[in-house]
DNA sequence: TCAGTGACTTGACAGCGTTAAGTGAAGTAC
DNA sequence: GTACTTCACTTAACGCTGTCAAGTCACTGA
């Protein structure tokens, strides 16, 4: 190894160390996350896991919102591939459907992130980050969930009233959610006694579709 | 006046102040609750606001959670209060159009309210309170929405398969919530551009009404 | 060899919800 | 009239939070 090499070699080692610890915090804030929610989990609980001071993460991420945004970002990916992952059904609307399952598969199976995704106000968080990502972070999943209700008009599946694309995914986006979101609010509401939230999701799919479907089989 | 009689008006008189000093915590903490949210409000801002210290606050409420809880049992008598103003309408569907309207109203009129009562979770906070109240905080709302359901399945206006009230009245409210809340967290969101929320109840209402009617007309 | 870089620590700050102990005015009892 | 009690409220503090200016120290480059 000639000096040169030697340098760009321990160059390399530093900012493989330096990439590393700033993972060990990310990796260490999302398990407290998850465990313990996003609100109740300290900067001090985050250090202490991985054995720094909790000023050290403050040289890896500007303040704790941006470490929480940089996990939400990763969230927002895994939705969207998750999406992706059911694949190009040829009906959009079997499409839809399948979409349905698999937000509502995530949502459950995510609690945590879900509700900082989709439950937290964030203000203009996302419209900033959306600047470096170059899109916005629920695009992916938006996107897929439009462009099969884009798909579905064109093939007049839908009742010709609902002609505005944004509007109909948008309606079925609200249905899902809502339900998703109410379980997770009341589910422990005794009184309201909330059924079973994948049966729910179901149910109301179903009734959404027979309610803007031209034909509804 | 005799000595029991002044008494007794002292003792009232001590009462009556007592009691005014806890409603003007209570209208301070609403007003800051409204203005900058449940979260973003500190003791310390209540008590300045009516010219006391914070630890005046803790003679009148458990805590700052209990202060909350009871803003939050008057924001559900009223949310009751609006949903049986719309009284006694004939047609269960019609009534059940009217109180979907009615509750996306008070929710867009009342926002930071609506997100503390159905976008926050209170673990088992409203079981207990509910002992106290002898019935739960939702219970008008909840029960007005579930008597229509149940009337409309009497007349069997809803498609057989719907033969669970509650069931479908869960779906029902879900989808107004789902309207509702993604408005809220997402209104802000430039790339999602979320349609007119009083549009989207109306849309989502319609949707759900054609998909469960025996009958849509 | 020596200055410089940069990952990390030390020690602190202001602000939070909350509480033990104290104050002082009003009511009660003799 | 004086002593005792009650109680709404204050004072001063605790432990907690996110955050930051300053310092440490191993490593780098000339």
């Amino acid at each position: 190894m000639n000096t040169a090499e030697i340098r760009n070699a321990s160059l390399a080692r530093r900012e493989r160390q330096k990439a590393e610890t700033r993972q060990a915090i990310l990796d260490a804030a999302r398990e407290l996350f998850v465990v313990d929610g996003v609100e109740a989990t300290t900067m001090r609980a985050i250090a202490a896991k991985i054995g720094y001071t909790p000023t050290a993460i403050y040289h890896h991420f500007k303040d704790k919102d941006a470490l929480i945004m940089e996990l939400c970002m990763a969230d927002f990916r895994a939705l969207g591939a998750a999406m992706y992952s059911i694949g190009r059904i040829e009906d959009p609307i079997e499409r839809i459907r399948r979409m349905a399952k698999a937000y509502a598969d995530f949502a459950l199976a995510n609690a945590s992130q879900y509700r900082f995704m989709f439950m937290t106000d964030h203000g203009h968080s996302f419209d900033e980050e959306a600047d470096k990502i170059e899109k916005s972070p629920e695009e992916d999943a938006y996107a897929f969930l439009l462009g099969a209700v884009e798909e579905g008009m064109q093939r007049d599946q839908f009742h010709t009233e609902f002609d505005e694309p944004h509007a109909l995914a948008q309606t079925f986006w609200s249905g899902i959610h809502g339900v998703i979101s109410l379980w997770f609010t009341h589910q422990n509401n005794s009184y309201i006694n909330l059924r079973d939230p994948h049966q729910a999701v179901e149910r109301i799919c179903t009734i959404m579709m027979r309610g803007t479907l031209r034909n509804p089989e």
